[in-house]
DNA sequence: TGACTTATTCAACAAGCGTAGAACGACTGT
DNA sequence: ACAGTCGTTCTACGCTTGTTGAATAAGTCA
């Protein structure tokens, strides 16, 4: 019954060949965005049937929807420099190989409704977990720029594919990037 | 001939409505990017028949290498800190009011190619201007990552519409990005 | 085996798109 | 005034899209 080397059963062939789709739309989604991907496109790409990716998911929507889960890094806490130490630690992540899911929400961004809303309340719940660890009356300012800094520079390497960023060495681009974060996360700054 | 009161002439009005053909293309592009602005949108908001877009733009595609002018900010040059400080003062600009052509390529430039070429392009005419004041083998690195930064928080404020980015003070943003910029056009960053 | 489910495909619809070309009518230079 | 230019609109073509519902064929269970 359940020999691997066998045919598939039913249920098997089902959640295999949606998984498929839903492994093909989400390549799709972060490589060309919402707009631009068709559910021809993916039917295809997953070697099936238009009617099939509607049968199972519904509606583009709702198949961007299932393709682009959020998978959102765990919330940093604790003190400035635990806070610092660990939004580095989810850049260098993001920048060594970012699941395909949120480029793809990254990639609609701009032009989708949805994905702009899904990445507000993920900046937002980031601010509200950062920001308690700043001493600073504009701490949910600075937690905001953080944010939108650090979102720029993954754009910019795995979209926008800005000409030194790609090629770089992850640990480069966060050792850079250290005294950015700290001193954002801290309330210490000077000018002159 | 030229009372401005009277009838205007046929260059004129050609002229008059070519450029509010223009404006409103600017604002819808910006506003919802190149594949969500219909041409035909484009036309109604002018008041005008889409077919005299075409007549006078040629196609969708140039009427957006049209409506979106880089426009960019002189590029930077000097020591270090003298680019910092220009740096800063372009970011100052982008924060308070960025001219809708810069907005329409921002807004397209994870979804249009031709969008993120000119993209690419003016981050490499700034990193060209900027690593040469800075003394690090990484200095090409560097330029790229405060490019990435500082379009990361150009977009927050005005695409993305981060929370509290959007309405905060631009000097603000700039004090508080200030030692960011600082730090990665210098050559002196401390881990540890 | 036979009844039923279901994974999958086929064919087609309605809508929206960019675009082309003919047509109209007012302005313009002679 | 006449011929021609030109701003502008109308109509329509061809294409692609998301989406649907019937049809097909294979698996499943009694």
């Amino acid at each position: 019954m359940n020999d691997p080397a066998a045919r598939p059963t039913r249920a098997e062939q089902r959640r295999n060949t949606e998984a498929r789709i839903l492994a093909e739309a989400r390549g799709l989604f972060a490589e060309s965005g919402y707009d631009r991907t068709t559910i021809r496109a993916v039917a295809t790409a997953a070697g099936v049937d238009p009617g099939l990716v509607m049968h199972y998911f519904g509606s583009k929507e709702l198949l961007f929807a299932r393709a682009s889960q959020p998978g959102s890094p765990p919330l940093p806490g604790g003190t400035a420099a635990e806070v610092s130490e660990q939004l580095l630690d989810n850049l260098r992540g993001s920048l060594t190989e970012e699941p395909v899911g949120s480029l793809a929400i990254l990639r609609s961004m701009l032009t989708h409704p949805e994905a702009a809303h899904e990445i507000q309340a993920a900046s937002r719940a980031h601010k509200d977990s950062i920001s308690q660890a700043i001493p600073d009356d504009e701490a949910d300012l600075r937690a905001a720029i953080v944010s939108a800094a650090l979102i720029g520079v993954i754009v910019g390497r795995h979209l926008i594919k800005l000409d030194h960023l790609t090629d770089a060495e992850p640990e480069r681009i966060v050792d850079l990037l250290r005294p950015c974060v700290r001193s954002l996360t801290r309330a210490d700054h000077a000018d002159g």
